[in-house]
DNA sequence: GGTTGACCTTCCAGTGACTGGAGGCCCTAT
DNA sequence: ATAGGGCCTCCAGTCACTGGAAGGTCAACC
């Protein structure tokens, strides 16, 4: 297969699966004439690794999983762990967006939002 | 004020003042000797700056908040309008996390976690 | 056989918002 | 005079791509 069928199927811009390639993450064949040859099996790598980034899991916990995914003696609790890490940092970031969404929504609630230049959002983050 | 006290003051590293120095958003004047010398101006619009960043807002949002700042006629409608649109980013990404949370969530869920190596997690990441 | 035009290749540079480090000047205290 | 800390600039690196230039390859059509 070639990149571009690989692309659709995988659901991957093409270079972004070059630069997988570049870091690792997959090692298609290549044909005589340059042009990389994709197996199934790279074809599945993708899809992983399309799915775990939608997830939001990092480069490295990708890495990780693949190593996992194709360690067939692997044990559950080694991908649990890695997944329940990254459930406690999504955890985070939500709550963190959320403190941001509550000081904002505060801010433009008190802001009359009219052609009068007083604004208590620009007040509101100027002092500390 | 040198960059140290400005930094401890405005609650931002040195490295990061002076960038905001190179990208334009504040212009602090310079001593004989080089040095940067920070006004009570310059030291506001830091404070400013790391509160707007603290709530998500990029370099450009922050900008344009900055120039709305300075501009003492400006109506506070503008201002709301971009906090207003930021707000929706931020509503945005939330949802996009508690999406990713539920899937990921549901798969930790049916992983057994133990020493076997069958794992609903990796099937999970594998199949689309 | 020539010519499109789509597809593939590599390599370099840019994104956002910093951050780290090297190499060197300046200031104060001992 | 020397030690230290703070300040300066400039360059490179981060993360995960993304865009673009310059050029090779392939299949189809005339």
């Amino acid at each position: 297969m070639n990149i571009g069928q690989v692309s659709d199927r995988a659901g991957l811009p093409a270079k972004t699966i070059r630069y997988y390639e570049d870091i690792g993450l997959i090692a298609p064949e290549r044909g005589d004439n340059g042009y990389r040859d994709f197996s199934d099996t790279d074809l599945h790598r993708l899809v992983f690794l399309g799915r775990a980034r939608g997830l939001g899991f990092t480069i490295e916990e990708c890495r990780t999983l693949l190593a996992l995914y194709d360690d067939k003696s692997r044990a559950s609790a080694d991908v649990k762990r890695v997944a329940q890490e990254h459930l406690v940092q999504i955890d985070a970031k939500i709550d963190e967006l959320k403190a941001m969404r509550a000081t904002l929504s505060d801010l433009i609630t008190a802001c009359a939002g009219d052609h009068r230049p007083n604004c208590p959002i620009l007040s509101g983050l100027a002092k500390a």
